[in-house]
DNA sequence: CATTTGACAGGAA
DNA sequence: CTTCCTGCCAAAT
């Protein structure tokens, strides 16, 4: 059922990220019906209706790298997150070969 | 319907 | 490594 708007799919599939992975803008928009609508995802994020319910921290850029985030001192706390997580962090880039969740 | 806005991605210099 | 540009997409105004 495709009634919900693409925003609503987003967090809806961020929310489901396990902990200790983490999925990038690109495989997000795929598994909302959007392939290629990375950016469309990024906006999603910002909006963040709800961050108590949505581990915005787990979506990271193609290539493992933090491409913002809102809280906190910012790109260092959502690493420090994720590491505290059990995702496998080098420098400021996840390792996705570990790391990558997916479904 | 047209324009603007981004927490993207990939490539070029 | 950094910086700039182009292409892409959905939502808001």
């Amino acid at each position: 059922m495709q009634s919900k708007s693409f925003y609503a799919k987003v967090y809806k599939i961020v929310s489901k990220i396990p902990k200790g992975k983490v999925a990038t803008y690109q495989t997000i928009a795929r598994l909302a019906g959007s392939p290629g609508a990375a950016r469309a995802v990024g906006t999603a994020m910002k909006n963040n209706p709800d961050m108590k319910t949505i581990p915005c921290h787990r979506v990271v850029g193609s290539d493992g790298k933090m491409r913002g985030y809102s809280a906190g001192i910012g790109i260092i706390t959502k690493i420090q997150m994720l590491k505290a997580e059990g995702v496998d962090i080098v420098g400021d880039r996840a390792q996705l070969q570990t790391s990558a969740w997916k479904t």
